[in-house]
DNA sequence: TTAAATAGGACTAAAATAGTCCTCTTTTCA
DNA sequence: TGAAAAGAGGACTATTTTAGTCCTATTTAA
């Protein structure tokens, strides 16, 4: 299915939401009511995402989250790695990872280039373009040829 | 993470196996043991392999598999299809879903569109492209800027 | 000094994934 | 013609990952 996890997907919801809020900062749980998400799910995000310096916090009364940053500065592959670690297809061509099968595997390069052009794909993503909801496709060429992504429905 | 499965990956190590014998069938015994992998999970990869007719099989004493068709077409996507269901990105993204929060989500639609680039790429890379150690990477445009994507090593 | 926040991490529950096994059918060949 | 070698299909179990909750400590404003 090769998908994010639900968290992530709840992170974009929750960054979306500061994104729409530039007065001050935003607590936790005007969030999660905003979002209709849990608290303890969205205190666990912002607490990950303000980690890597995505959002910044303020702590004590009247404190909260706010972007660290504009919303076209935050990439989709930054919220990824916040949310679940470093993006990578199969467990091999993770940077780190020892395959016991690597002897017989003569895949493991093509899934890590595959891995590669997802990962530039996500990069070239902001956040701003995630809210937009018209903003331009990523276009895909391969072996010269465009490719058309029209967009669904 | 946003990774395939351990056993999708699997699946592309026995196709490449199959893709490197063309005379005659080849038994799901004789694919584990030069791909070292085990037994129950090959010929469990290979059943559902031959229901989507990427392989075909030839049952009885003698019998085994063999690509359905030439390496060349049979894209990483067909795979990934056949292993895990339709590729998506988020729950909420597969067709058929349907997601609690779709009144507050403002993010829905962009995964999706993120989803079919990633789609695409999967669709336009053959088993044959895995196999070639070196093979025409996809390129990757947004907004109309080239993104360069080297070979890693 | 109290209340409203975040920080950090431990813990539990639920779901998805991987892996194994059993029984049935088909085919070849002695 | 029957035994052996293969695949078909599905049930079942174990493992791992993911999601979700909760507790305690710290910070800050009023």
């Amino acid at each position: 299915m090769l998908r994010i996890s639900r968290l992530t997907d709840y992170g974009t919801v929750v960054l979306a939401h500061l994104a729409g809020d530039d007065a001050g900062p935003v607590s936790a749980a005007e969030v999660a009511a905003a979002t209709g998400l849990a608290l303890p799910t969205v205190s666990k995000l912002l607490k990950k995402l303000a980690k890597v310096e995505i959002v910044t916090s303020t702590r004590g009364s009247h404190g909260g989250y706010q972007l660290a940053r504009e919303a076209r500065a935050i990439s989709a592959a930054d919220v990824i790695d916040a949310l679940e670690g470093p993006v990578s297809i199969t467990a091999c061509s993770a940077a780190d990872s020892h395959c016991d099968f690597e002897a017989v595997c003569s895949v493991g390069g093509a899934w890590q280039r595959i891995n590669l052009v997802i990962r530039r794909a996500l990069d070239e993503i902001s956040l701003a373009d995630l809210l937009r909801s018209s903003h331009p496709l990523p276009r895909f060429e391969f072996a010269g040829m465009p490719i058309n992504v029209e967009r669904k429905s």
